[in-house]
DNA sequence: ACTGATTTGTACGTATGTATC
DNA sequence: CGATACATACGTACAAATCAG
């Protein structure tokens, strides 16, 4: 399962940085694939040689980054690119993106690490759109 | 400081969740202003009774909503609303938005909880901007 | 439906390092 | 320089969700 690389001990760069960094390049190899479960925190743990805490902290970057999905209970997961449906900007139109609060998220259904779109209409009517299932598009 | 507030230790809801409820809240409302530093880690545990590390994971809810933002050896501070420079959308212009990830933050300066814009033109060509001073303007 | 094993979630503690004040 | 404050990393314990049989 690719413990090839390992972690450095002596390295500058903080083991769970590193352990992300070695898991984000696995996983953009295509050695773990969308959908796939990456190794339980344990197996991780000993694997490289660290504390499950510094294991989580890794899987926390990678959650953030909305590369992987976590739920209770089961392993973390590679979380699949969707394809985008396409918003049209109509002139006028303004959008920014940024990230949900805890209870946007939750009311939304998104996962970690995915911004919202805020797309504001010419008359000012404002809608939210997660940002891994919508696009923008110019007309 | 606004300690009216507690934490519900027999509630549902985590404890670290809770307070970014609190803190959430009170900046919202006002409590604490852009660029106002929040209590240090230790303050919150004490007022609030609970551990630094269950502080830490507040902490770190707001940090991925982009609401405050964290320096090392500093206190976390309320991060300011910057003003957003227009980017208009040209016809067949398309845009996502994403996290980025830890190599794209530190390239482009950005701190935590902030994603990104990649536009893409007409002709195929990628741009990234930093979502907390672009927005996108239908033309 | 139940049980036990696996796995993540929450919460606490401690220690040391390093940046800022 | 000392004091304050956050970063990293280890450990423990128990709760809760999922999974395998």
């Amino acid at each position: 399962m690719a413990a090839e690389r390992r972690i450095d001990f002596t390295a500058d760069r903080a083991r769970y940085r590193q352990l992300a960094d070695i898991l984000r390049d696995a996983i953009t190899a295509g050695e773990y694939r969308p959908g796939d479960p990456l190794p339980a925190e344990q197996t991780l743990a000993q694997t490289y040689e660290i504390g499950v805490d510094t294991v989580r902290d890794g899987l926390a970057i990678l959650r953030a980054e909305g590369l992987i999905e976590t739920e209770h209970g089961r392993r973390s997961r590679v979380r699949a690119a969707m394809k985008r449906a396409a918003l049209t900007m109509a002139p006028g139109a303004r959008a920014m993106a940024r990230m949900p609060t805890e209870a946007e998220r939750r009311r939304l259904g998104l996962s970690e690490g995915v911004p919202i779109l805020v797309v504001t209409s010419p008359r000012g009517h404002v809608s939210l759109y997660p940002a891994d299932r919508y696009e923008l598009r110019g007309e």
